[in-house]
DNA sequence: GGCGGAAACGAACGTTCGTGCTATATTACG
DNA sequence: CGTAATATAGCACGAACGTTCGTTTCCGCC
């Protein structure tokens, strides 16, 4: 950490092996743990997954609870590629916003993790655990929660969105009406959800559209079926 | 299990000291259920809060198994005493719609399970863990979301409710704020959020009431502050 | 060509889990 | 009172858990 190991290329390269391995059991790990959970995420099973010996495995973490904190922000770091950075590519603004709560359904429809909304699982699961790892998936939800208000709130600067709408309430209802679909499409491999969850989202931004943001607003809602437009 | 074994009234007597311990154990499982999950209620920890071996408790369901689902079940007659019967004392309508509501979040906001919503913490638990655990959990809360539905469609039988407003529709958004609502307690502590949730629903009744639905909704919107009604 | 350190291994630890078996209290009724 | 059913306890099991330890394999570097 302090001498800079030498910056050579060669070095760099002899380290690289163990940074690759525990990154690759971390993909898994996120997988694993989005279906069973995080404590359900067990070393010996991730370990035969990935046909390594337990200690093996357990040496690149030094505790469960490590490894756990790992997989929460290896989940994150997907999280932010599959669904906030495609809905940054979209300039600020009534759109953008739409397209966070859009390509939201879409993630957890497609199965980005095998057990739905990473997130939402983990915080039911350490909601009433108290310790790093909830800690860690409550700031996470926060950042999210954050993400949908700022939007809001950029929305209303773009003049698309009336002023007299509480940013905060707003972020609050869309965030549960996506729980509700991810909830409703786990339980019942119901996706009809994600089309009553996209609606009502829909309905509320087009009530409290301006009349230049209810333009920005017209071509999504046209759209032929009710599906949720794929993120590419 | 063939033989009637004898209709006796004086039989039952006897029986009926096991029954109610199965009872008192089953209320404490449903509260450290509640908290830790199904999965973490464990025949040991659960046999040492009573005072029993494990052996003594384990005997009275012969399977963990079939203590979850007694558990369930359990938890599933609390619901129904602390939400359902207490709304279903409003006659039908909107007002009862209301109520269900509203009473559902004050149920939460007072703990009358440790862990919140004993319902939508077990199904995200075993949302993706097939079993007769599961199909419970799952045919409960359907259960809850028909009678949501089924209170809309009253609402509309008796003119206080737009006929234009899809039932399925409205309850998935109901039932989506609550879990919203419930998310951000057990979460974060914020009590806010039921005042978000109240005033979304609210806000949503009183869009789609006719006249004569709206002078129903009139008082408790007059309340003064935000506070969720308290059921008693 | 041998040294050193990182990476992976195999075996074992102490615990806890669910689940059987067997025996002992407790109780109801003939 | 005695007997049979019921309720609880005691004990042991096999498996899985997280974790530790000592060893082995691998590879760049002097």
């Amino acid at each position: 950490m302090s001498s800079g190991v030498a910056a050579r290329p060669a070095a760099r390269a002899r380290k690289a092996h163990g940074e690759r391995t525990r990154q690759s059991i971390l993909e898994r790990a996120v997988d694993l743990a989005s279906a069973e959970g995080l404590e359900g995420l067990t070393i010996g099973r991730l370990a035969s997954e990935m046909k390594m010996s337990k200690s093996g495995l357990f040496a690149h973490f030094g505790s469960k609870e490590e490894l756990q904190l790992a997989t929460v922000d290896a989940a994150r770091e997907v999280f932010i590629r599959e669904v906030v950075r495609p809905a940054f590519e979209t300039k600020e603004g009534l759109l953008r916003l739409w397209k966070l709560c859009d390509i939201w359904l879409g993630y957890v429809r497609d199965g980005v993790f095998r057990g739905g909304c990473f997130f939402a699982a983990a915080a039911s699961e350490f909601d009433s655990r108290p310790g790093p790892v909830r800690d860690r998936i409550a700031e996470i939800m926060k950042e999210w929660l954050a993400v949908l208000r700022r939007a809001v709130m950029d929305a209303q600067a773009e003049g698309q969105l009336e002023q007299s709408v509480d940013p905060s309430q707003l972020a609050f209802e869309f965030n549960a009406l996506e729980l509700g679909a991810n909830w409703a499409f786990q339980l019942y491999g119901d996706r009809q959800a994600f089309a009553r969850a996209r609606d009502a989202i829909l309905e509320r931004l087009r009530r409290h559209a301006t009349k230049s943001g209810a333009s920005v607003l017209a071509s999504p809602s046209k759209g032929k079926k009710g599906r949720v437009t794929a993120s590419k």
